[in-house]
DNA sequence: TGCGGGCATTGATTTACGTCAACGCCGGAG
DNA sequence: CTCCGGCGTTGACGTAAATCAATGCCCGCA
């Protein structure tokens, strides 16, 4: 099955120059992502220059200030977006899903890094022509242009939340954010996966992993959820929006 | 000078329809602003739809969450741009100088509030007119999602600083981006003018107003600074840049 | 089957920042 | 000019979360 020649040594049995079997076709969140907004034809054009692209758990996408010379749809796994201070501190500024699309703003440097948290599973695209192609179809850059609003106003929900709010606020928000999120891209469930590490959530609040520990014992102890290994069962939604909520 | 008729009322005298007496021509912050992407006959059209107003200090643009009827270049004057928590516990997302627009992501919704710090004077476009002359201008659109871009990366460092870094950090931090920002719209200068209250640089930065405070009157006693009325005079930028760095 | 190394939890203690409270300054109204 | 109310500063004290420090758990690997 592995061939040779162009596509000898890629992630994938099915590769055609690095695009699957049935390219843009078959893709699971299309319809949640920025290519939505595209017809058959403009579908199959933008399967030209896209790849395919597998990341093994905590590989890098790209670096913090690198030249953006890809930009990346996520079709599988789970990103880490995040932005380090010298002396190490770090921010996570977004958890990318499914559906996310990684370098919206179409500048020339990504201004934070890119890491794989579980393995990931990519549309790459090189940034050039992906420019050029968003050029003549301003439908495309509309909806683009979307998401990058849709971000920005998340990102200011971050902030509030970051600045403003309880460590017990911050876990309920994050846990019923990601639960909404899940369920966009159909994986309703009170039983959230968190394949991140303490760490990650600690960085994404703004808060200690003793912190994050500590407030999900205590949730768990008033019975509002319950701790399962690489995620946790909401029993109460309920009162995590009471929490989170104000 | 004050004309009977529909500009009866009007905030200028030489108002002509809502618009000043050379449009877009004389405009100070055109080249800094959205607009700059705009020829002169599309200067012109915009010109059309385009009506300055004037808001008096602690005035509101618009509420958190309120239908977007319109969007704004803000010519003249800061205005502060936060969400708040149904408790009252408010976070400023952004202070708005001229040449920022507002409404940048066309969504339908102003997902925060806009309140006038200073008198601040406007360009005010109805947003479905407004997005009827966008639609037909490509440039226009990219330049709009260079934009917001540039604020959603301006968002993620936000996070950074609200989410890790220290009081001392992130009023130093605050002052030299407001000196860079005073800086590119023509104002350079060692006295950083601080309209807002305490209470809004407080809200900007995760902090109290008694924290704000007792961080001024540290970073005077060693020198970095002095607190002048409505402001500070910076005596060591360099020394300023270490702690907002690291 | 036992060993080693992350990762998470838990407890004890510290601390940066918040809260509460008093006071001073300044600018507008009478 | 004097009073008043808002804003900023300063000090004393409290606390949420950080830090420091074990300990436990799981999982890959010998």
């Amino acid at each position: 099955m592995t061939t040779v020649g162009p596509c000898a040594g890629l992630d994938k049995p099915d590769c055609k120059h690095g695009r699957s079997l049935n390219g843009c076709d078959d893709c699971k969140v299309r319809l949640f992502s920025v290519c939505g907004a595209l017809d058959p034809a403009e579908l199959d054009e933008l399967d030209q220059i896209s790849h395919v692209k597998i990341f093994a758990p905590k590989t890098m996408l790209f670096d913090q200030d690198a030249l953006a010379g890809s930009v990346f749809n996520v079709t599988e796994g789970i990103v880490r977006l995040y932005k380090s201070l010298p002396d190490g501190r770090r921010q996570i500024v977004g958890f990318a899903l499914p559906g996310d699309f990684l370098g919206l703003a179409l500048m020339d440097r990504y201004g934070m890094a890119a890491e794989a948290v579980t393995q990931v599973k990519v549309c790459r695209f090189a940034r050039p022509a992906f420019v050029t192609y968003v050029d003549g179809k301003p439908h495309l850059l509309r909806r683009l242009h979307e998401f990058a609003g849709h971000e920005l106003s998340l990102a200011q929900d971050q902030m509030l939340l970051l600045g403003r709010r309880t460590a017990e606020e911050k876990v309920a928000a994050f846990l019923l954010n990601l639960q909404t999120r899940y369920g966009r891209i159909g994986a309703t469930s009170v039983t959230v996966p968190l394949p991140m590490s303490r760490q990650d959530i600690a960085d994404y609040l703004g808060l200690t992993i003793e912190t994050v520990s500590r407030t999900l014992t205590k949730l768990a102890k008033e019975k509002v959820l319950v701790v399962v290994p690489d995620g946790v069962r909401l029993l109460s939604v309920e009162r995590l929006d009471q929490l989170a909520a104000a």
